[in-house]
DNA sequence: ATTAAAAAGTGATAAATATCATATTTTGCA
DNA sequence: TGCAAAATATGATATTTATCACTTTTTAAT
């Protein structure tokens, strides 16, 4: 049984917020639905998309593999968001992994009904393109944030990010459980260093640690942090 | 005399390429043309765009304001590509500035005429977000770069980029005039690093250097510094 | 429940890079 | 053409960060 797009909430967040359900009903006729654990790959650096991935639930990684070996997490994303349009837009292949920080729902919608879309509804390809606009937006702050900031500065910087993409759950902490070795990956330093500016944040009162629950209690500090002072 | 947009050999390398003559005539009647030189700024962060502008020829900087109070130069652009689409697009300010760093002569085509041709002509729209997505792409990598090379592999990787995208002039010579200190603000280190590492890359044989000239002499030994060997 | 593997944590040390101070050279312009 | 300002260059030193080696804790699978 496969649910209908037009219905689906999730859909409300994307670009996909801008088609017709006539539209949608086509895409709801040609749409997979998959159901993917931790630590699963949605799609791999180099691999052909064959379409394009809305996220139902859950939160993944997309990374790209540095020379050295250790993998670069370029950013993050959450339920509501696609994932595989700039392949499918570029007709290339895919140039970063996504892989799924927990339990998730994933629908696959081919290529051809996404070029199809982009090609005839002009408020679907303007709102595609501006999806791409932010990320661009999104990725040169990304940039020189990791020029001009130190580890201090960054760690500082992605925990208040966590806290506004991910929210927090009931206890106040930070809803979604990165390894320190994630976290590092993030920023671009060395496993060893993130867990050391960890604990030092949390001996200084600036965050709570339980496992890997993060809890931000001075954000106004960690704000003047990012700026380094 | 407004020049005719239709005959610019420019408008082959951007996504103008797939305008119609009859669009391109509404382009040509609206257009301005500026001179601009170096140092000059063509927007800067925060302002409000009325339109893009395409680069006739010359090459500029796109950079941001770091807290620190440092630029950091986030992309090199260069005769044929348009700048500002991004904020045009977005319909929010300017989150970069561009800045020329050599005489250019620069086409301003207001606001409504980029967006009407997004809107009716799904050929240039996909083109545009064809060259977001590429510019999302290199930013992605950018990113990778900047948090997982040390500075003598991100210079070595700058150089080769430079010489790839502006060219060499008569003599071997990069063709792009940059000072030590904007060498830096490309590749987010201390301009005192910059200059003390291409003078060891100059001493070690892999370059030529006179003045801000820059020659590659070893590519081969350049490609492998960008890995760390 | 047990246990092997993964993750987190810590100290010592090395390496990379920034900063500061100052000298020299180049550039642009009055 | 000369001169002040900007850019380049270099040494000494401080700071930041990575690396290595190891222990402890947590996690997940049987």
């Amino acid at each position: 049984m496969n649910s209908q797009c037009d219905k689906c909430v999730i859909r409300e967040l994307n670009s996909l917020h801008s088609v017709s359900p006539e539209e949608m009903a086509i895409v709801t006729k040609n749409k997979t639905t998959l159901h993917i654990k931790r630590g699963e790959v949605i799609f791999s650096e180099g691999s052909s998309l064959k379409g394009v991935y809305c996220l139902r639930n859950g939160k993944c990684k997309l990374t790209k593999l540095a020379p050295n070996g250790k993998e670069q997490i370029v950013r993050f994303i959450k339920k509501g968001e696609l994932v595989g349009h700039r392949s499918v837009i570029s007709n290339s292949v895919a140039h970063l992994t996504v892989t799924a920080l927990e339990e998730m729902d994933v629908c696959f919608i081919p290529k051809v009904e996404i070029l199809d879309l982009f090609r005839t509804n002009s408020d679907f390809s303007m709102e595609i393109t501006k999806s791409l606009a932010e990320d661009l937006d999104e990725a040169n702050t990304s940039i020189a944030n990791m020029a001009q900031k130190n580890v201090r500065e960054r760690l500082a910087e992605s925990l208040l990010f966590f806290e506004k993409i991910f929210g927090i759950d009931n206890d106040g902490f930070i809803s979604v459980n990165l390894t320190r070795e994630e976290i590092a990956n993030a920023i671009g330093t060395a496993t060893e260093s993130t867990i050391r500016l960890l604990s030092e944040f949390k001996k200084e009162g600036y965050i709570t640690l339980a496992g890997k629950k993060i809890k931000l209690k001075d954000k106004v500090k960690l704000k003047h942090l990012t700026e380094g002072y």
